[in-house]
DNA sequence: TGATGCTGCGCAATCGTTTGCACGAATCGC
DNA sequence: GCGATTCGTGCAAACGATTGCGCAGCATCA
């Protein structure tokens, strides 16, 4: 590999006049910088970054931590950070936790070594300590989730204003049994969209019926899971809430295994919009969430501290700022009694 | 931040001992490693990559490249990657090309000052001469696209087998005038794909109508407009072969905009299967391919070359490694004659 | 002519880690 | 009890780029 020193020799001037030229000194002449710039082109000569950060103290990397890039919900997100940094010269470093605490602490360790200027994190639901140690040193944004041991800025959705909407729909309709499929209650997410339910139930005083709710539908297997033992309530709700993307595809899969009918026999809201749900049937009435708002908006937020000389971030949440999602209504919503047969005692 | 002179100086030892101490390196008395972690530990010193990778001259980053993450087929191609490198003990940086060739040029030279010890390439339909310089330079493979320029291991899917089955299933099936609409000739995969197609329409000793191809059909938007412009033949056809993701996305908008009924006025194979595709109205008939078993081919190939202190990979194709395609049968496609219309002469 | 200022460049230290070599001490064989 | 071997550790030189300081050479001015 060709360095500088190579092509300082090769023009028989210092080292030193190479990295000045190369980064547009204005001591230095412009004839000499012609010369530089010549020989790097013939040499080859390619920077060495790691080289350069062991100087600049600084990597021009950021570390994206999300559970799981499949998921439309991060891929988005992942897609809007990742053209952030990229417009502004910085390098991403994608990590995939799975949702494991075990795995994100590995890979928050591993950013900590590479020295990124920065991370943009989406937690898993119980980070382990040292992993909020590590973060803690590091200047950061929490995306989506929010991790309430670690008092930093956080960039997330109006969660419970979701599920709040999704339902005051269903309850506009004339619907009053709804069912509820979510994630755990042990992600920020997962509480503030049960939370949501419960508002909207709470204030048009509909009574709630706990074996209608369901919080472990994170993923698509769970959720179809979840979907199909409230098919065997011997009291079928005449609607469902489902507030994870892909335990509404789950719950989807598990409402055509048993050919219930959307929305004669059960009106569903999804969540997360994305071409696949206009697809859906009738059209699956959905949540479109404004994920690349959010995202772009942490990332700027990111480089904006980062452009910044400043200090450690202010103790306590330094910035909350939270994103409304919008209601998307199509075919899959109805009025509970469209059908005679909407409020049938036998499920399938 | 701590280093090992801090630990070295805090214990009054040299920081080559710590060194060696935190490396595990036998000639260190127990007894002494034990206290190096235990200082190690309280002072919260982590290690610093960049200068690990001075002197070791390996990054322990792989860079992937691809064109963009919110297709389903790149996302799930770079799962895997990410996994089997994460496990691997390797750093994923993740550019997304957006296929512009100049984004993609910018992209690879930052990998290579970056000095990654690797690289997953997608490559753009026109890489430029100096991304191909820089990536000569570097271990590498190309994922899904080959580009002919640069003649290293490429892992990819047998396209042509993939439109040679869908466009064989219609012709079993009794259709003759079968439209094709893909990506540009100039990628890899739009050619063979076309070709695929071509073959099978050749074989069957089926006349090709050239005013049937589309080959622009790359995106969501192209794949609409290809469409709309298919239905406005005088002559429709009574079937069609898509044969990129985004475009079958497009082109059953364009279809559900138009009320064509399908199957039973075109036949549709499309591509790529995912959830979205069996929820489609009857079923989408697709091509299912193996994305993950092939990005993860790869990533172990690559991984395989960087364990060997292996020279440069030899001239010409070291690899050419081609997985074959699935046709997965849904609703989309049926007889051309279902319907007394299908052969209707005016469209919509 | 000598003092001053400016221009253009070189010297050398630095960032944090690794590693070849060397050196003192302890242990062993005889 | 003495040389030879092993063991545990220190010294210092890399890796490649950056940068404060300093120093020639030249022009300007008094």
């Amino acid at each position: 590999m060709v360095t500088i020193k190579h092509i300082a020799q090769h023009l028989g001037v210092a080292a030193s006049t190479v990295a000045r030229a190369l980064k547009q000194d204005p001591r230095i002449s412009a004839s000499m910088r012609a010369k530089v710039e010549q020989t790097a082109q013939e040499l080859g000569y390619v920077a060495h970054s790691a080289a350069r950060q062991m100087r600049s103290q600084r990597s021009r990397l950021i570390g994206l931590v999300i559970p799981d890039v499949l998921n439309d919900f991060y891929s988005t997100a992942a897609h809007a950070i990742s053209q952030s940094f990229d417009e502004a010269g910085y390098q991403v470093v994608l990590c995939i936790s799975e949702d494991k605490p075990e795995v994100e602490m590995r890979q928050v360790r591993s950013l900590a070594e590479a020295r990124v200027d920065g991370i943009v994190w989406v937690a898993t639901s119980k980070p382990l300590a040292q992993t909020l140690i590590w973060l803690q040193s590091i200047a950061h944004v929490q995306l989506i989730r929010k991790c309430e041991l670690l008092k930093s800025d956080w960039f997330g959705i109006d969660d419970s204003a979701a599920t709040r909407m999704a339902t005051q729909h269903l309850l506009d309709l004339g619907h009053s049994r709804i069912a509820y499929l979510g994630g755990p209650k042990a992600l920020s997410t997962g509480l503030a969209r049960l939370q949501g339910y419960m508002q909207a139930m709470e204030s048009w005083g509909t009574p709630v019926d706990p074996s209608l709710i369901f919080c472990e539908a994170i993923d698509t297997f769970h959720g179809q899971q979840a979907m199909t033992a409230l098919l065997s309530r011997p009291h079928l709700p005449s609607a469902v809430v489902v507030s994870t993307a892909r335990g509404t595809e789950g719950a989807l899969e598990a409402l055509r295994l048993q050919g219930i009918a959307v929305p004669e026999r059960l009106s569903v809201v999804g969540f997360n919009d994305s071409p696949a749900m206009a697809w859906w049937g009738p059209g699956l009435s959905t949540l479109r969430l404004p994920v690349s708002e959010v995202a772009c908006a942490s990332a700027s937020h990111l480089l904006r501290s980062l452009s910044q000389v400043s200090a450690k971030s202010p103790t306590g949440w330094g910035l909350v700022s939270q994103y409304p999602p919008t209601l998307v209504v199509r075919g899959s919503t109805a009025p509970p009694n469209a059908h005679k047969h909407a409020r049938n005692r036998k499920p399938v």
